[in-house]
DNA sequence: CGACTTTGACCTGCGC
DNA sequence: GCGCAGGTCAAAGTCG
């Protein structure tokens, strides 16, 4: 499970956090994990990416960022696999606790862009839905979710492409403070095969 | 009945 | 200051 970490500079205390993602259906051939690229949220291509890369950073967030793409073959299959790690961190690490009202202290986010035909790829762990926004330049709403084990904050989000609405984007924030309720052998497999291709 | 979703209101940051 | 957009809250509703 760890490995899955391995991915993300991750800037957290780190400890004892647990990546894990998995497709528990089939329908989707293809992964990637966005970043939060650092291009001006003026940039008007709007419609070729997800808004949410820059959301929350209020495009000023160059504190650190870091891409990697994968792209990867089937034989068996014509589609190919493609990869892409985004991180957006703050430098900070993961604390809970931040009330409204209080200084915002930024956490890493980590995007992951996934064909699938559902929008709720089950991760193996249990989210709670505690809200809904329709989006700018986007036809599909964004939903949020809240991991429901209790004393961990992450946090994820939703939200499918008007470009492609085949291309379903997932941001994850924070880590897991706790194991992955439910094995995840698929997604497993699946980071296995990022893993190799992963320079870290 | 507990866990989860829905949904409008509310809060906050940002640009003008 | 105002309006917009993103993010969150919380009451009510739904489901097993």
């Amino acid at each position: 499970m760890e490995k899955f970490q391995m991915l993300f500079p991750s800037s957290s205390s780190s400890s004892s956090a647990h990546h894990q993602y998995y497709d528990d259906h089939h329908h989707h051939n293809s992964i990637n994990f966005l970043s939060s690229s650092s291009s001006p949220p003026s940039s008007s291509s709007m419609n070729d990416g997800p808004s949410m890369m820059m959301m929350g950073s209020s495009a000023a967030d160059h504190d650190y960022h870091h891409q990697h793409q994968i792209s990867t073959n089937n034989d068996d299959h014509d589609e190919e696999q493609v990869v892409t790690v985004a991180y957006q961190g703050g430098g900070g690490g993961v604390e809970g606790g931040k009330k409204k009202g209080e200084k915002k202290l930024k956490k890493p986010r980590y995007a992951f862009q996934t064909r699938s035909q559902v929008d709720i790829l089950d991760d193996g762990y249990r989210w709670r839905k505690y809200g809904q926004k329709a989006v700018k330049n986007n036809k599909f709403p964004r939903s949020y979710y809240r991991c429901t084990y209790q004393g961990c904050n992450v946090k994820k989000q939703v939200q499918r492409l008007t470009k492609d609405e085949g291309v379903v984007v997932t941001t994850y924030e924070g880590a897991h403070t706790h194991p992955i309720e439910r094995p995840s052998d698929n997604f497993e497999h699946i980071l296995n095969q990022m893993q190799i291709y992963t320079p870290f």
